[in-house]
DNA sequence: GCAAAAACATTCCCACCAGTATGTTTATAG
DNA sequence: CTATAAACATACTGGTGGGAATGTTTTTGC
């Protein structure tokens, strides 16, 4: 019972993770409300009793779904930020790099532009609202980075917009909306699927060099 | 019992209209699923009988707020549309006008925003699929106006894009957007609100001039 | 002013689903 | 090899909300 067995943990994580994966493929395939614990269970081929042993409640799934989509935006992006580059050219591969996550994760990322709206727009949640205030705030942190970005443009003079903050609703929202419209089609190749994400980015972007 | 008498017809319609204005209420304020149909009637200081009386179910609620939603851009880009302009003044127009509309009409277009995810991604609605269909043929119609202008614009040589489907989706993702983060604050007046949705606008229609 | 129907309100039902309680199997520790 | 707990499966419950059935009031047509 030391700390952190590295066997049992490892398990225990495995099974969290699966649980994760399949809870946002039924987010994405059936709706946040829609999707009924049954449902993820029979995607694992298992039984609700395995989904409970691991998370209390459907909402702290959620939750899970929400921090996994959350880490995979700011993995890709992160790096991009840490470079040091113009501001211009930094933009246009942070808006990149979020498209392609975006197709490359789009159960997660579907999932949580569903809940932020369904979750945020309640005046219930009394337990978890801290839980929900973290996500809030993380989702805060992720959308600064343009915002920040944009601000260096302005003052390097590589970029220019009217207003920072519009702008950067308007990156964002610009691609996010690709988990909206976007469908995978069976010949379409992972390139393929880049080489539109790509292209959103620079039609976006394209507006705010200076 | 003549063709559409107007008294008659009048009262059955306005009470109609009561029901979508409330439910469209309803359907922001706790999300699409959550909201029951008793929090329509309750908002309308009424009960469900009344609902179930003028609509036979939840979905069909649904389709007239999504039907309404879509009318209050049409009425207000069609007229841009119609008008003998360059295709540059003509998109910024229309996407001014999209982006006012969208704030003016904010629950009912934050409904069908929720909505169209909801129930275009369940593989039930077996009645309903027609009705549905139309719904998408609507939406597929209104996005064709502002991919025709900008084909226009690549024609007459005003506007400038790598692919006019992708700027499209560009367009109304960052656009539609505004329903997602835009908060009514109490100290905004109207002008500071359409002043928001104009700046948005040119911020990303800018990117697209030739 | 009087049937008849429209426009509601009231009451009830039942399917569905989150969550629980409990049983069973599998792995881990000693 | 055993007991112990983790990792599940199975079976059940309670509340909720969509929708139907039915009653009551108001309007409309004649």
């Amino acid at each position: 019972m030391n700390v952190s067995d590295p066997k049992l943990t490892k398990r225990k994580l495995d099974s969290r993770q699966q649980i994760i994966q399949a809870a946002a493929v039924c987010f994405m395939k059936y709706g946040l409300e829609k999707a009924t614990m049954d449902d993820m269970a029979g995607e694992l081929g298992s039984t609700k009793g395995r989904v409970y042993h691991h998370f209390a409640s459907k909402d702290e799934i959620f939750f899970a779904v929400y921090r996994q989509a959350m880490q995979f935006c700011f993995d890709a992006v992160l790096p991009i930020v840490s470079k040091p580059m113009p501001a211009n050219e930094k933009l246009m591969a942070m808006a990149m790099a979020h498209g392609r996550v975006m197709m490359d994760t789009l159960p997660f990322q579907r999932s949580i532009r569903q809940g932020v709206n369904s979750y945020l727009h309640g005046p219930e949640l009394g337990a978890d609202r801290e839980v929900l205030n973290e996500l809030i705030a993380q989702r805060n942190a992720y959308e600064d980075l343009y915002r920040t970005v944009l601000q260096q443009g302005l003052q390097d003079g590589t970029l220019s917009t009217p207003d920072v903050a519009i702008a950067g609703r308007a990156i964002l929202g610009a691609l996010n909306s690709l988990v909206d419209w976007y469908r995978v089609r069976p010949e379409q190749s992972h390139a393929d699927q880049m080489r539109i994400a790509d292209t959103l980015a620079e039609t976006i972007i394209k507006g705010m060099l200076a």
